[in-house]
DNA sequence: CATGAATGAGCGTTCATTCAT
DNA sequence: TATGAATGAACGCTCATTCAT
């Protein structure tokens, strides 16, 4: 292996030609599959090629090396995540909805999110290394989430939190913790169960008496 | 890289001979602080030979391979945690004590022994490879606490909850995430106001009008 | 293969215990052959393990990349030459021999320094890349000749040159160029003719009229 | 790396017909400027294409492998050193001319042969592999020269040497041995002080007493 | 004829594991 | 028992070469 010039994560070519997208597409997708089940350290790139039905010396056209694989399915789950969750907290954060609406909506959200895919979470979030401009954007998302749920509990007359932003905080990672937990470790809970569970939850820890 | 025989995870030796303990001990705390600092994937056996100061012979004399200092690691942890847990259990699990009390001597627990060593945890948990036997202790206790709960909520006047067993799981599994997601991804609030807010949410999920 | 860090390229045990030095050794001297037939680029490490008869992990062992094999095989080249040429330059360098002895000892250190092993002189010299630290070691060597030729001519009365300097390096470059020209592409002309020759040579140019 | 049948090394195309020649010669233009930037094993065949401003495949229409890409060069580098040597010699040996004229000549051409490009000098004679059929040709150049100065030595009264051939063969090696060494590592002699020298050489070898 | 995406053998290197001492 | 030199499978990655378009 002769070194690697250690700042290249970005993919080698543009998926705009036609002929392209297959090759991106089939490598993304067999470095998922490979990742997920073997995890990153052990998933090799000569493995996620075969898996992806292209040689060796295509996936490094296309990836420069096997971080940026990360890379790529990292801005994936993230760029899938900005919409869903901006979707839901449009939705949700209305004054008029009843409390536990916007908290189900919310906790909806997430749940799918997570659920989408468990193990490739787990490998983008817990087990590999994340470089700095993923970990970026993935507190960009959570702030995002965290600012809009404080300005919608400072607003809205049935939560009374002495602390909007810290009860904010705590909301966002009391769903993402659960759902995570649930997704990673789940015992079979069904999925209805376990969002009205958590709605329960948030709604009761939003009107608790203090 | 030789092939290895793929079932024997146990320790070789017993470290009940005296002359056996030390090193058994100094390979455990040199393999605790290499898989912290540089990940398990990363860690490598020499190089816990040399911190534990034994020769990397040795270190296979007493672990038949990687492995296998994972899940001696493992059962460590867990085996400290059954009397913490066993002890917050007792204390905290008594029907004439407020829900308040219970709810906070559980939540303290946990957050101590997740604190303990939050990389470790981390390499446990989420990064290296799970084998079956320590997923299977790490359930049992799990199950452990959720029976202990189940049985303190259907006695508890104060808790009404419509499913005990299914109300322990949440707390069990709302206590461990959220507690998980501190310890991991915590932005520096501190801890006595972070129970605090366990505290809430559990004692206002037990509570609550359904 | 994984990025290596640049700038090591020191042998990584030093060949003091007696268990090593054959190894290192052999290495070397499979290196020395390897590189010779096949060029530095062409010359793979794990051919050089495999005629060495060590294991390409023992290989490694000792150097911590290809290069540093050229480095060591530059150092010893270089190391050997040292004495040589200084123990060439006392004969060599007194007045009242004659001229043409003076020069015959000096011709004569020169080719059997080349000769010593033509290949491995191409290799080191020409194809491969040299580091900074051999390059100034090589040119360390021939400033030592240049300077002690100059201050024997400067001396000698039978040798009337305008720029003893000039001639010096003249002479060095002239007996190193047409040797190295003899011993790479030295169509077997046979040493004793091919040294008269270089002494005629630099005998008659130290003694041109001009 | 695809194995290659091993005997081909001849441009597929002869350059006669107007379409081909522009692509050969940029190809061969690019190949000078990499090899001789790069080296023979690191200019890849890839960064000659790109460079020539044509696409892989049509280097490979012209040239079926690497090694092909030499050999052109090296022949190039050889035809055009015919006609200059030829004219050199023609010019310089006639023995009405001083001994010296005739021999600044000769050594003014071969400087001015091997000044041209030194870098790509160092490329075809020095770092890269060389098939034999270019071997012999640089072998019939220099025997070219040495016959022809074999003549002359033999017919010029001024010139007294033992053995006509010998001579010729020392002078072309002398010249050519000193002029590589100034063009590869020459320390900034400038060229007019270096001829002068060669010059000074080979005259008062020629007119040696011995 | 030209193109350039695709190929895959083979590179330099690592590190879990063994076994002669 | 303890040692640590030795092992070699397997990794990430390159680039000369091919061939469908």
């Amino acid at each position: 292996m002769r070194p690697r010039k250690p700042t290249e994560l970005r993919p080698r070519k543009s998926p705009t030609q036609a002929r392209s997208r297959a090759p991106v597409q089939s490598i993304l997708e067999a470095a998922t599959r490979v990742f997920t089940r073997e995890g990153y350290a052990a998933g090799t790139t000569n493995r996620i090629a075969d898996v992806a039905g292209v040689s060796i010396g295509s996936l490094y056209e296309y990836f420069p090396n096997k971080e940026a694989l990360l890379v790529a399915l990292m801005e994936a789950h993230v760029a899938e995540a900005v919409p869903v969750l901006a979707r839901a907290a449009d939705a949700a954060l209305r004054p008029d909805l009843p409390l536990r609406e916007s908290v189900a909506i919310l906790v909806r959200a997430m749940i799918e999110l997570h659920a989408r895919d468990r193990a490739m979470h787990r490998v983008l979030f817990e087990e590999a290394p994340r470089p700095p401009r993923v970990r970026a954007q993935v507190e960009a998302v959570e702030h995002m989430m965290v600012a809009a749920i404080t300005g919608f509990l400072a607003q809205h007359t049935a939560a009374h939190v002495p602390d909007p932003g810290r009860a904010a905080q705590v909301l966002v990672h009391a769903i993402e913790g659960l759902t995570h937990q649930w997704v990673l470790h789940g015992d079979g809970t069904d999925e209805a169960a376990w969002v009205e569970e958590l709605v329960v939850l948030c709604v009761a820890y939003l009107t608790a008496n203090r």
